[in-house]
DNA sequence: TGGACGGTAGTGATCGGTCACATGGGCGTC
DNA sequence: GACGCCCATGTGACCGATCACTACCGTCCA
C-alpha cells in the first residue's frame, strides 16, 4: 500500500513482473484469477502490486480483447425527475453483475444522436449500450463487439412512452373507485402530446364501459393545475363523484376547484392522481396516486442488456410498473 | 456512406490509408485537421473514410496520447431529484466545451468508493474528473494524466453541502417577511444530519438578532410533514407569525397544522418552504419557496474542472444558487 | 550551381495490456 | 527408461492509433 514515488508515471504490468520476478504473462493471469498459477508465485505478484499501487490500465485492456467491464446508459437529456431512480437501478444492476455503468445522456437532433451512437458502439470502449430512448434505424444495426438494447421508454421528445406510460394503473384505480360505490366519472386529462397522457385517456374511455360506468367525459387539461381547477369550476352538479386527473398536479389542482365550489374531498368527490409527488403525501386530503417503478425499470433495461450480451433470451418480466397507492383523497362515493 | 462487409471487422487507419493510396500517418493527420496536408489528398482520404464508413477507434486513441475526449462526472447514488438537474448543466458545459461526459454514479463504503474513483482516474479512459461528493484523501493525490475536481454538495451520507447547502436565501426570506411586518419568528428545521438543514438552522440564529426580530426558536422536524404539523399544533398563540420551514414538504405540513388550529396562511401566519416541489405552486395557498439553480452547479463543476485541465486558475462564480419566490403562503403580517 | 528552407508525406517505435504458442520439469504408465 | 501428458510459466506478436524522426521535392537566394 506504499505510493508509487510520485509524479512518476504509473507502474505497468511488466514492472510488477520484474519486481516479482516472473514474466508479465503470469502477471496478466494473476490479474485473470488463472487458477494454474502457484500459490507462491501468486503471493508474490500480490506483493508487487501492492508495493507498486499497480492499478490495470482499462484502456490497454480494451484494446486487445474485448472485455472492459463497461456498459453505457443512453438518456435522453431534459427528462425530469423519475430518469435518476431508473438510473440508480440501472446501475445496481450493473453493478451486480460486475460492470461498470457510464451514463451517456444523449440529446439534440437525431443526425447528431445517430453519430454520436455509432461512436459509443464502435469506440470499443463498451460491451453493450442499453438506451432509453429509441434510436435512428441507422444507429441500431449490428455492431461487431458491441450488443445494443432499447428499452423505449421515451420519445424524440424525451417524453415517456413504453412501460413508462402503461396505463394499466387507471383501470385499477376506476375498478376501485367503482367497488367504492363510485358510478359517474370525470378525466382530466394530460398533454395529449405525451403518450402516457394519450394511454391514459384510452385506457380511462376502454374501462368506463367495460364496467358499466358512466363517464361525463374527458377533459384536456394538458398537465397543468389551473385547467383542471377550471374544469372543476365548470363541472356540472352531479355529473361525476370521482375525477382521474392526469398526475398529481392536475390533482392538486382539481382539489383547489373543488374546494373552492365547496365540496368536500373525498365525501363528496373523489380525486386520483399519479407520479407520487412527496407533497402530495402531505396535502389535505393525502393524494391517492400512482407509484411507477421507475427503479426497476433501469434494472431491466440493464438485465436485457446483459442477456444480449449473453446470447441468452430476452428475459421476461411480468410485474406490473405501475403500483396505486390509495390515500385520502379517494373514498365511497356519496349516497 | 456504402456499408462495409457486414460482420467483417471494422476498418482500421491503414485501410484506409491504403484505399487512399497514402500512408497511415497521412490519415492520422487528416483526422487531426492538420493543415500542412494538400487539397487533394485530403479530398482522397475523406472519399476512402466514406467509403469504408470508417470511425476512429478511440480505445487506440486513448492509449497513445491522452486526449481522449471524455469527462468523468461522479454522482452520489441515492440521491434525491436535484441531481439530475445538476447532471443536465454538466453535461451541457461539457457539450459545449467539445467534451463527453460519462456519469458514473458511485456509493458504498469509502475504501470501496475510494477504489473505483482511482480505477477511474488511472484507467486512461478520463481527461478529468469532477466530483460531486468530497473523496477520501488517497483517491486526491495527483494523478499523471487525470485533473480531479471537487465541487463537495454532497457528503460521505450523501447529504447536500456545500453551495447546495448555501443559506442565504434564508436571510433574504426573514428580510422580506421583516418588511412585510413580521417580528415573531419559528424555525421548523430539518434532520441536522444534512448540512444544509443546519446551515439553514445556522442562518435563521443569525439574522433574527440582526435584524432585531424574536425568535421562538428552532423546532427540529427532520424534514418530517407530521413533525411540522405536531410543531405547528404545539405553537403557542401568539408565539409566532412566521414560520420559516426547512423545505416544501415541512412546510406543507407546517400548512396543515395551521389549518387544524383554524388559523389563515397569511392572515394569520405566514409560511416558507424551500425545494420548488411543484405542487408547492399549486397548494392553496401557494407555498412561497427557494429554487436552487442545480444546472448551474453542474455546468459549474464542469467549468472548473475544464479550467483545471488548462492549468487555469479556479474561474469565479459569485452568482447567487438560491433564489427565493414569494408566493401565497406569505403576506403582511397580522396588526 | 549549390545549399538552406519550408511544405508534404512516409517509416518505425510505442502505449500496456492479452493472445497464441513454446518450453521445461515432474509424474505416471508401459 | 522412454514416452506422453499435464501443469506452471515464458516469449514474442499484436490490437489501432499517435509520436518523433526522416525523406523527398520544389523554390529561393547567395
Amino acid at each position: 500500500m506504499s505510493q508509487s514515488a510520485s509524479g512518476t508515471r504509473r507502474p505497468t504490468i511488466r514492472e510488477v513482473a520484474r519486481l516479482a520476478g516472473v514474466s508479465h504473462q503470469t502477471v496478466s493471469r494473476f490479474l485473470h484469477d488463472d487458477p494454474r498459477i502457484s500459490a507462491q508465485t501468486r503471493e508474490r505478484i500480490r506483493t508487487a502490486i501492492d508495493q507498486l499501487d499497480y492499478r490495470p490500465n482499462l484502456v490497454a485492456r480494451a484494446m486487445r480483447g474485448r472485455k472492459t467491464g463497461r456498459l453505457a446508459f443512453i438518456l435522453p437529456t431534459g427528462t425530469t425527475v423519475s430518469s435518476l431512480e431508473i438510473l440508480a437501478g440501472a446501475t445496481a444492476a450493473a453493478h451486480d453483475a460486475g460492470y461498470i455503468l457510464d451514463v451517456v445522456t444523449l440529446g439534440g437532433p437525431v443526425a447528431e444522436r445517430s453519430g454520436r451512437v455509432h461512436e459509443l458502439a464502435e469506440s470499443g470502449l463498451f460491451e453493450g449500450i442499453a438506451s432509453l430512448m429509441p434510436l435512428p434505424e441507422s444507429a441500431q444495426r449490428q455492431h461487431e463487439r458491441t450488443a445494443i438494447v432499447i428499452s423505449p421508454e421515451y420519445d424524440d421528445q424525451m417524453r415517456s412512452i413504453g412501460e413508462l406510460a402503461d396505463a394499466a394503473p387507471v383501470a385499477e384505480l376506476i375498478e376501485g373507485l367503482a367497488e367504492l360505490g363510485h358510478r359517474r366519472f370525470v378525466h382530466l386529462a394530460g398533454d395529449y402530446a405525451h403518450t402516457s397522457a394519450r394511454r391514459r385517456r384510452d385506457m380511462y374511455l376502454a374501462t368506463i364501459p367495460r364496467l358499466g360506468l358512466e363517464s361525463h367525459g374527458v377533459i384536456d387539461c394538458d398537465w397543468s393545475a389551473e385547467l383542471a381547477e377550471q374544469a372543476m369550476l365548470e363541472l356540472p352538479v352531479g355529473a361525476a363523484t370521482a375525477v382521474i386527473a392526469g398526475n398529481d398536479v392536475v390533482a392538486a389542482g382539481a382539489l383547489r376547484g373543488a374546494f373552492t365550489r365547496g365540496w368536500r374531498v373525498p365525501e363528496d368527490v373523489s380525486i386520483t392522481g399519479w407520479d407520487n409527488n412527496k407533497l402530495g403525501a402531505v396535502l389535505s386530503p393525502t393524494i391517492t396516486t400512482v407509484i411507477m417503478a421507475h427503479e426497476r425499470l433501469g434494472r431491466r433495461a440493464i438485465t436485457r442488456l446483459l442477456a444480449a450480451l449473453n446470447d441468452a433470451p430476452d428475459p421476461v418480466d411480468d410485474e406490473p410498473v405501475g403500483t396505486v397507492v390509495w390515500r385520502e383523497s379517494t373514498g365511497p362515493a356519496p349516497s
